[in-house]
DNA sequence: CTTAGGG
DNA sequence: CCCTAAG
């Protein structure tokens, strides 16, 4: 049987596939902890290095020289690492050809999410920006590129190239001045940051990321095609197999940039951290570029590691992250999409494990769990790849086959100015997800929401057997405690940015807002111009910033321009699989409640009086378009509690009053709008009527 | 995806 | 705010 589950480390993020073969009779968790833990190098891929470089960084005088040092270095750091696992570990990992043996990662689906700070945060837990622009990355998916050359891979070749391969680029310029690095790979993902002062991490990243071929990186060389994009729904994600830790010298566990924290619900049930200590975390994982790139990293801590998987909440923190363009339509259009592909995460989420028919969803992989006949992994190449293995396995005696299929990697949080240039972006975001991949890892097996501590049982003893339905069996990710992770250099921006401090420019100034020329029914309604209202509404400057980020940012400070070093600590926060269906409720965190401002409340009457009721999504757009906190569908329910409100005295009336004169447009507009629906209703049957005579 | 409504 | 049925 094959247990393919997804792992999710942190709620969303990189997904790294993982195929785990573990007899039943080993010796218990361990096993396949070990397993697992093994599989893990993979994160090290996008990790890398960092680690080496860190310990190197002092010596970096320039970036250049960082860069010189590191392409061709790679070997080193690979050298130490002593991975015992069943990987072959290439001397030269970046060698084009070393394609067929080993498994990268690939950036292939990096979904990034960009809200400029204007936009509303994130009201999860680990909420945390607060900068001119903050990114979220919502959903990583470095999908190990099955480069094995085993089985038949997918036609698709894009995908299979390995990360390493794809050639990219290091701006000179950007090393130069020595704020970053800009490597592109494939010119489509990208992705480091470097500090001036060179923190490891970066280094570690380039490194991991420049082929060793082409030390300066030279785009060109390497003309790979580029990995695939694809949405973190629609990832492939191939299994690692054995391939996957080709590359483990490479990947010597780098704890780049990620730092432990104390440990201290070790064992939520679910294995979820606390906020606050993801918080810290996520604070001291911070870097800051050189200082006028913030990035943040929070692993959205999965409260819930057992309880099925949270994705509602993570939906939700997705949905409210909806990126931000200044382009209206683009945005909305971007809005949509994630919006699916919210839904799609949260399907895969909510259903991994129900696995127990098989394969689940195209793409995700969930669990399959079977019994003798071991479901197989049916999805894309996935499916494939596997397929080559599992026979052998599976003589004699029973064996529990694992195949993760991914693991996810949380949330990563990028603040950067909005000035910032694209390949600065793409760096920092690298190295965000460098800093988490890099972090040294362990496993941790959860077994229907229960972590399993005693590693010395057998899987049997512990209920995982080949003929069991696993599909309550997870397994998270935790901060590896015997890998202390190197130094990290939080440079720490010169101040935070706060909302307030950010200039918005006038051109996010929707159009329509501006535009009151055609004015409804209500066009020459009283009142103030809407446009500065609209304005102010369509910034999340009233965004409530929730305690999470404020923390996170506090200890940003504190840590500033420090280097510190946390011992790793068994934190076990990073996990999160899904372990049964269990109450929705349990999955899904609200959103925060975030009560209308007058303002708000005016723009919105305005819009009503304007659009008439019905046509939220315009309503919407026309003055929440930048108000990503509000979707269509709370101004409608917002309208609908002014009606209501309108309609009850005002001793009745809670929270911030609204001014008796919006209510009174609120049951003006409302009657209004009604009576033209009621002739809308009534006038086709005349017409009809007409019609047939 | 949007709407419309109930919860 | 959430959830859902409908369209």
């Amino acid at each position: 049987m094959v247990f393919h589950k997804r792992l999710e480390y942190g709620s969303t993020g990189c997904q790294v596939p993982v195929m785990i073969r573990v007899p039943k009779s080993a010796r218990g968790k361990r096993s396949v902890r070990k397993k697992v833990e093994d599989q893990m190098c993979a994160f090290d891929l996008l990790a890398t290095v960092a680690g080496e470089l860190l310990s190197e960084k002092q010596n970096l005088s320039t970036p250049n020289k960082l860069v010189e040092t590191s392409l061709p270095g790679a070997p080193k750091g690979i050298a130490k690492e002593e991975r015992n696992t069943e990987k072959k570990i290439k001397s030269e990992p970046y060698d084009q050809g070393s394609c067929n043996e080993s498994t990268l990662v690939s950036e292939d689906s990096v979904e990034l999410q960009i809200s400029y700070q204007f936009a509303e945060q994130t009201h999860s837990p680990k909420a945390t920006f607060s900068g001119p622009a903050s990114m979220c990355l919502k959903s990583h998916e470095f999908d190990k590129d099955g480069c094995s050359g085993q089985s038949s891979i997918d036609g698709n070749n894009s995908r299979n190239r390995p990360p390493e391969l794809i050639p990219w680029k290091c701006s000179t310029e950007e090393q130069s001045l020595g704020h970053s690095e800009s490597c592109e790979v494939d010119g489509e993902h990208v992705i480091k940051t470097v500090s001036p002062n060179g923190s490891a991490k970066d280094r570690g990243s380039n490194r991991m990321q420049c082929p060793k071929g082409m030390p300066n990186g030279d785009p060109m060389e390497m003309d790979v095609k580029p990995t695939a994009i694809v949405s973190s729904d629609s990832s492939v994600e191939v299994p690692l197999s054995c391939n996957y830790v080709a590359r483990d010298g490479t990947f010597s566990k780098s704890r780049v940039g990620v730092e432990h924290v104390d440990r201290d619900e070790e064992d939520n049930s679910s294995g979820c951290t606390h906020p606050s200590v993801m918080a810290s975390k996520a604070a001291r994982v911070q870097r800051i570029g050189d200082g006028r790139v913030r990035k943040l990293l929070a692993m959205k801590y999965w409260k819930v590691a057992s309880a099925a998987s949270k994705d509602g909440e993570f939906c939700n923190t997705n949905a409210e992250m909806k990126p931000f363009f200044r382009s209206r339509k683009l945005c909305y259009t971007r809005q949509r999409s994630q919006r699916t592909s919210f839904k799609r995460r949260k399907m895969h989420n909510c259903y991994p494990i129900s696995a127990s028919g098989g394969r689940i969803k195209e793409d995700s992989v969930s669990v399959s769990l079977g019994n003798h006949g071991l479901k197989r992994e049916v999805s894309n190449s996935s499916a494939t790849l596997h397929g080559g293995d599992k026979p052998s396995c599976q003589k004699g005696d029973f064996r529990v086959q694992l195949s993760i299929k991914s693991f996810k990697v949380p949330e990563l949080f990028v603040e950067i100015p909005e000035t910032a240039t694209v390949g600065s972006l793409k760096r920092t975001v690298m190295e965000a997800v460098t800093a988490i991949l890099g972090g040294g890892l362990r496993v941790g097996v959860l077994l229907q929401g229960k972590k399993v501590r005693d590693d010395s049982k057998t899987l049997l003893q512990a209920g995982i057997s080949h003929d069991d339905k696993i599909d309550n069996l997870g397994f998270m990710l935790e901060p590896n405690p015997t890998q202390a992770p190197p130094p990290v250099e939080s440079q720490e921006h010169p101040h935070l940015l706060l909302p307030c401090d950010v200039v918005e420019p006038l051109n996010r100034i929707p159009p329509s807002a501006a535009v009151t020329s055609n004015l409804g029914p209500f066009g020459a309604s009283p009142g103030p111009p809407l446009t500065s209202t609209v304005n102010c509404l369509e910034s999340d400057h009233d965004s409530v910033h929730s305690p999470a980020t404020a923390l996170l940012q506090e200890k940003t400070t504190a840590n500033s321009r420090a280097l510190v070093a946390v011992p790793a600590m068994d934190v076990e926060a990073l996990a999160i699989v899904p372990l049964r269906k269990s109450k929705r409720s349990e999955l899904v965190q609200r959103r925060i409640r975030r009560p209308f401002s007058v303002s708000e409340v005016e723009a919105l009457v305005q819009a009503v009086e304007k659009l008439g009721t019905g046509r939220w999504r315009d309503v919407k757009l026309r003055a929440f378009d930048n108000a990503k906190h509000r979707t269509y569908v709370d101004l409608k329910d917002k309208w609908k509690t002014l009606v209501h409100t309108a309609k009850i005295s005002p001793q009745q009336r809670r929270g911030e009053p609204v001014p008796q004169e919006l209510l009174d447009r609120v049951l003006a507009a409302n009657t209004y709008w009604s009576q033209q629906q009621a002739k809308l209703q009534v006038k086709p049957p005349p017409t009809e009527a007409c019609l047939l005579l």
